[in-house]
DNA sequence: AAACGTAGCAACCGCAAATAT
DNA sequence: TATATTTGCGGTTGCTACGTT
């Protein structure tokens, strides 16, 4: 939806709980090209923080807490809009799965992205997929299938959109792993992507042109994450961090691969839970777009099929 | 064409932590 | 140190656009 479309007609309601102020007298709800320019005008010229009286002295008749928000989710220069691309959603998925709903955390490593826009994607789009597949988000069955399916999914994507040839495709039959023209694993999935992508060449605090070191470049995001790129595969020295929690033993590498066989758990070989057909479907998800649409209909209904028989 | 349902997202709320007085 | 105020976070709500019937 195009935001600026939003109206800006909207009554002016009690305020909420900002106990200095004027209550009768504040706005709320969408805001106005005015207020917006009054906001970046007076940020521009007097900078950041002390919102109540920042509002105040603009002469903004909002609380600081909206102001701040609309500057932080919104006005910022440095804010990016627009679809949420692979590597994002890669970084999202990988993210949520060590830290929860940290949703702050998660954006210190999407420079330009907001928490707020990030607990969206995931309410959207995450959360819609537990949905189709008929389990709770923060079950163990829906965490497994977006580890196993849906982020090895999402690296074969971003290394199809960036002309990485993976010698093993997920067309091929089970058991094969990706590796590069090195011979290394492609993405070390199993080994390094599940470990922390705090690395030495991007935190929060050294992100200063963030947007820009990051931005849509896949070879950022290669680097970042450990993705070869242009047939390079990347040091192992970028997972020097913390591990995450996904201890045991597993070797997938993309979702040809064995499901996992983890805690009473039969998951089959996807060759055996899909026909070539679905196979080929597979495939064709859509290759380069960002959009979501990891699951197609035989999925979905395979998918539940396991599930209900756990 | 109208009614209805759903998706996406900006904005609000309440709470807790941090900071100022 | 105690109290007041501000900031930041995660959860939730409500509006609009869009798709479906």
């Amino acid at each position: 939806m195009d935001v600026n479309m939003r109206s800006s007609t909207h009554s002016t309601k009690s305020a909420n709980s900002q106990s200095s102020e004027d209550e009768s007298d504040l706005r709320r709800g969408p805001w106005t090209v005015e207020e917006d320019l009054s906001l970046i005008n007076y940020i521009a010229t007097h900078g950041e923080g002390r919102w109540n009286s920042l509002a105040r002295c603009a002469g903004l008749k909002r609380t600081g807490k909206s102001c701040r928000l609309r500057w932080l989710n919104y006005l910022r220069p440095d804010v990016r809009r627009g679809n949420i691309t692979l590597e994002e959603q890669l970084l999202i998925l990988e993210l949520h799965s060590r830290w929860g709903n940290r949703w702050s955390k998660i954006a210190q490593y999407l420079p330009g992205r907001t928490d707020n826009e990030i607990k969206n994607y995931w309410r959207t789009r995450v959360q819609k997929h537990a949905k189709q597949l008929k389990c709770d988000v923060n079950s163990k069955q829906f965490k497994d299938t977006m580890r196993y399916l849906w982020m090895p999914r999402l690296v074969e994507r971003i290394q199809a959109a960036n002309g990485v040839q993976p010698t093993a495709t997920a067309s091929t039959s089970g058991g094969s792993s990706i590796t590069t023209a090195t011979g290394r694993p492609a993405m070390g999935y199993s080994e390094n992507f599940i470990h922390a992508p705090v690395n030495s060449n991007f935190t929060p605090e050294n992100s200063a042109n963030s947007s820009e070191s990051f931005g849509n470049q896949v070879s950022d995001f290669g680097d970042y994450y450990g993705i070869p790129v242009n047939n390079q595969s990347v040091s192992q020295d970028y997972f020097q961090g913390e591990q995450v929690g996904y201890g045991g033993d597993y070797s997938l590498t993309s979702p040809n691969c064995a499901y996992l066989n983890n805690q009473g758990m039969s998951f089959q070989s996807v060759d055996n839970v899909m026909d070539q057909n679905n196979q080929q479907q597979w495939d064709n998800f859509g290759l380069g777009d960002t959009t979501d649409n990891l699951w197609n209909v035989d999925d979905i209904y395979v998918l539940q099929q396991q599930f209900s028989n756990m």
